[in-house]
DNA sequence: TTGTAGGCGTTATCAA
DNA sequence: TTGATAACGCCTACAA
């Protein structure tokens, strides 16, 4: 409490490197390199011990931001992501988070709140925490107009050494994490027609919404395929609420013209979940619903959603381990999803 | 691609204030003060808009690291959870990181796992740093036995100019942002008993852990008060899983002994809704169910569920504002909840 | 109004 | 093996 403020203009810190060297009587490049004994070290062990004996004492932490520019890199991960406040989202950014601590990486959040344009500006500040990586997870807006600059944004940070990875966005020149939505949405629909259901409501999103439309488009081309032409599109937001109003608005005309409604994520299912019960019907029993994501609650829904299972977090610990990798250069990793049936859709 | 690449031991960053220094013809002092014109904002226009369009043109961005050291004070603003996978926490975290982009502070997120020891060793390296606030949002463990090593820490930083914010874990001699989870809990039990239930099993966690202490001797209070007496309490991990297995093995004997489960949150809630399904039962008219917190989906639900509010985004928002307001010193801020009755708990 | 110079806390180079 | 000392990129008295 006294032997760290020798100091002169000091604002609000704590003790430094020069106070531990002060400390324990060797200079400060010893103090150095009795923590980072990594580089050469040739550090007498009594020093060694002496230097963070006395660390211990003042309670010295090394100043994060003065090792970022003495070394030229700062250890933060920067983790871009539409809302926290979401299943898909927060399961995604647990893995890059937890893998981000795993590598002693500081991981930063920011939320694009579903903004192409507050993405944009969110890269544009990153740039300048120079963080070793930035991994974006959204849903990448086609012709949203903001793409161009935002690709110029990443490259002039990749140029700077920075890492790019993308998760489910592809189209833009990085690294990415391609969720196989197509696919999955395919084979749900296989699956689905294979439970006899035939008249499909459809609730998709903007088809600017890439990951929308990639799930309606191979959900269509799985019905197609199976022969089972003609489902009911409904094109509406992205969330609960989305779900929840384009049901309402499918079954307004008493008894349902379809016998499954299947959303492009979970929680516009769960909303559709509920205007059916609000139309005095059965999920399950009177219409099949299902989602996409197999987000938490998924089984403890009642009837419980049938989905397709993205293993979220393991999207956020790869993203994380793609742009650590060695391999710089633009590389696509994907990752499968697989069909869950659960009750919301019984064999009809 | 080559005016900012003269200098020596470059690694990777991106173009310097140097650079844009000698690309607008002025001196990095005037360069600095055409950005920061706050301080003595003496700089010849045109200057101003040399500077500023040789930046654009060469893609600077301040180097926040650099900043940081040269102002003695960072931009960030550290947040630690438990577990950002939880509709708990990732909403908390919401509000905490929505506040802290408004004030142009860059939001860090750390995950303790729900592990003392995780959480302290968190805190340690945070010191590092160096940011301006720190904001811990998660279950105080009373006994954890690190307790008195976190609160050094923790004064060791505000000594140092930090400020410390604690979300619903008082006790701590920092300021908290204090959920009225034991008036909520009460209230909750005065509304059952309103509602003609009078058997209960109340699910709670281990009594270490404060939010369910708190929750539970409320609930036990209220229970009390309206003079019903002696409900079955069952302790239980603080999870879905935790909720069901409680259930699960409340419901074992058969027939119900119980006409309500009440759980110490929504999550904990959930699962015993399964549970008692799995049981052949239905919850609500069976069973009536509660929880506490009213995550997004407790509507959702079928039977959608009773609970307590709690306001977890302005919990976040009130946090950091706690954290950025001119009132050093310790205070408490007491947050309201309010019971919100819903199917899953019918008069009985 | 502008530029020069020194300092912020750390690491790395180079003598000793 | 250790200790001066020069970077790192930026900001800000102070002098011009």
């Amino acid at each position: 409490m006294d032997g760290a403020a020798g100091r002169r203009g000091r604002r609000t810190s704590g003790p430094t490197l020069h106070d531990v060297a002060r400390e324990a009587g060797v200079s400060v490049a010893t103090a150095s390199r009795a923590f980072n004994g990594s580089s050469t070290r040739n550090v007498k062990p009594e020093y060694i011990s002496r230097v963070l004996a006395a660390a211990e004492r003042i309670g010295y932490q090394p100043h994060l931001s003065a090792q970022a520019i003495a070394l030229g890199s700062t250890r933060t991960a920067a983790l871009v992501v539409s809302d926290i406040d979401d299943p898909y989202f927060s399961s995604i950014a647990a893995g890059v988070i937890t893998a981000a601590q795993a590598q002693r990486l500081i991981p930063t959040v920011a939320i694009a709140d579903r903004s192409p344009d507050r993405e944009l500006q969110i890269v544009r500040t990153l740039r300048g925490q120079r963080p070793r990586v930035i991994i974006i997870a959204g849903s990448r807006i086609d012709g949203s107009g903001t793409d161009g600059a935002l690709s110029e944004e990443l490259e002039a940070y990749q140029a700077a050494g920075g890492r790019v990875v993308l998760v489910s966005q592809e189209g833009l020149p990085f690294s990415t994490v391609a969720i196989d939505n197509g696919g999955g949405a395919r084979a749900l629909a296989e699956a689905l027609v294979g439970r006899g259901y035939r008249r499909f409501g459809v609730l998709c999103a903007a088809p600017a919404i890439r990951t929308s439309h990639d799930r309606c488009g191979g959900f269509l081309a799985g019905l197609a395929a199976a022969g089972v032409p003609d489902p009911t599109v409904v094109e509406t937001a992205f969330t609960r609420a989305g779900g929840y109003d384009a049901t309402h608005e499918l079954l307004r005309g008493g008894r349902p013209t379809v016998d499954a409604v299947v959303a492009v994520n979970d929680v516009m299912a769960i909303g559709a979940m509920t205007a059916i019960r609000d139309a005095g019907l059965v999920p399950g029993r009177d219409v099949g619903v299902a989602g996409f994501d197999d987000i938490s609650w998924c089984a403890d829904l009642d009837p419980a959603l049938s989905t397709v299972a993205v293993p979220l977090h393991e999207v956020g610990v790869t993203a994380m381990r793609l742009a650590l990798g060695d391999d710089r250069g633009v590389r696509v990793v994907p990752v499968a999803t697989s069909v869950v049936l659960r009750d919301s859709t019984p064999p009809r």
